[in-house]
DNA sequence: GAGTCAATGATTGGATACAAAAAAGAGGAA
DNA sequence: TTCCTCTTTTTTGTATCCAATCATTGACTC
């Protein structure tokens, strides 16, 4: 019967704009870990999660729950959750995964990308280069915008619904060790270009270029996240607690592991 | 004071022996679905498993969500959730990105890998062995069981805990599609020489070697798994339903997509 | 007789209440 | 002063309750 509408929004399970309170919960909390509101170690209280966005406090385990598995969060025993802190190890981990998994996930789309997609491509293309050139206040946000937009598009057109969602993971755990990234105006230059090259290589539908130039593009972001984030030595760079908040309870000995995904020492 | 404890168990998130009510009926329902007690389009309805577990619906509700952000299952919003089922493409996803994968975890496992560990592998392939040659009732069993602890160690030894989480969840899902798969006795006996292949490349810490044994040995898996889920002509081999079950809704539609990360169309 | 519409029943999603565990703090002894 | 212990308080984890939504069934109309 409106067999269109169970076509659309409900039956997706990453539905990203559903309306209920839990998706509410994940996407607000989600976009504060992102956005470095939410630092490394805050304490994720459910009461006063549930307090200030006007839910109870079960949408908001359900959505601590869902950021847990996708590891954002750090959910200690009858401790409540915590935003997983990053290490030099876990950076490299994320983006070598990404070396890997989105030059692959490039190749496919390479093969499959239809002029529409391609269109849309340069277009944000176009638009980052436009924001780069305008040193105007926003800069930063509006090229985050747009390069995680251009991203997630070369991800939908690999039609490999599991890859694309691993991967929206592995970028969202980039993202928030961006936070603190700082691009020269070399390396901008140079990331603008990447996905100029990205454009054409869809074009003419070359699976090996385009994966080749995501590599390159990935090894770069990579380069210019470690020296946002850690200084020379590899020790770690602590992001500064923000009055209130707790740190997680042995904390040092956790940064040593990984956050949300640590296999157990046997 | 009593750090020690903290150490162990509890901060682990992927606390698998926990003993709370929401890791009960997490690994209860998991349990389920990958033994194929559970077929794909299964109902999941939260009161019957509530009432079935002795718990109440709110631990339940949350372990479902686990599931659902795991791709075992698939929740329909208002509809509760259903067992993910697995078209010919998702056998094809899944098992790709394993051979990337856990080729790649391979090679980084050879490089680390310790003369303890190696000891152990050795020791289960062994078993596998034995279990393989004896007809005794069970041998599936066994052999899954030895199959799944020797990759899952393999996992642990990459030091990758990113990575060894998401291949965790992708073997999950294999599992659920080889409930059925028969081995011939020759795909048998070249697994078992896999195993044993990989444990004299782990000696040699080769990490080029382990990776590509490893690879061969996954392709293999991938078709076994093809052959005995789909028939020739590539459509659709649907588990029988268990009477009582209700088919999810809109379900022949859905598998044309892919459970649990489907993207949205334009 | 087929199709449409409304009432009913079942099930989910969310809110609140309660019990148990852990962290924090006060107090006292060495 | 420092360490230990007991109490208090906060916070989590679970159970129960209520409202909203969806599927189903039956009656009604064309």
């Amino acid at each position: 019967m409106d067999d269109l509408r169970s076509h659309g929004a409900p039956p997706d399970p990453e539905r990203d704009a559903a309306s209920d309170a839990e998706s509410l919960v994940y996407r607000s909390v989600r976009k504060r870990i992102i956005s470095g509101e939410y630092p490394g170690g805050t304490h994720l209280s459910t009461e006063s999660l549930a307090a200030s966005l006007g839910v109870s406090r079960t949408p908001v385990r359900e959505a601590l729950r869902r950021l847990q598995v996708e590891g954002l969060v750090e959910q200690h025993a009858n401790r409540g959750a915590f935003v997983a802190s990053w290490t030099r190890d876990d950076v490299d981990e994320v983006f070598n995964l990404r070396v890997l998994l989105e030059s692959h996930a490039c190749e496919h789309a390479a093969q499959r990308i239809g002029p529409d997609a391609i269109a849309r491509l340069r277009e944000l293309a176009h638009q980052m280069e436009d924001a780069a050139a305008n040193p105007a206040a926003g800069r930063v946000d509006a090229l985050t915008t747009l390069n995680d937009a251009f991203h997630r598009l070369i991800l939908e057109e690999c039609g490999q619904p599991r890859l694309t969602h691993i991967l929206h993971r592995l970028v969202d755990m980039s993202m928030v060790m961006r936070t603190f990234a700082t691009y020269s105006k070399e390396e901008l230059l140079r990331s603008m270009e990447h996905h100029r090259e990205l454009v054409a290589a869809f074009e003419n539908h070359d699976a090996t270029w385009a994966g080749s130039v995501m590599r390159s593009h990935l090894c770069a972001a990579h380069r210019v996240t470690l020296r946002s984030q850690f200084i020379a030595d590899g020790s770690r760079h602590e992001a500064a607690e923000p009055a209130g908040t707790k740190a997680a309870p042995g904390k040092t000995r956790a940064k040593s592991g990984a956050p949300a995904t640590r296999t157990r020492r046997r």
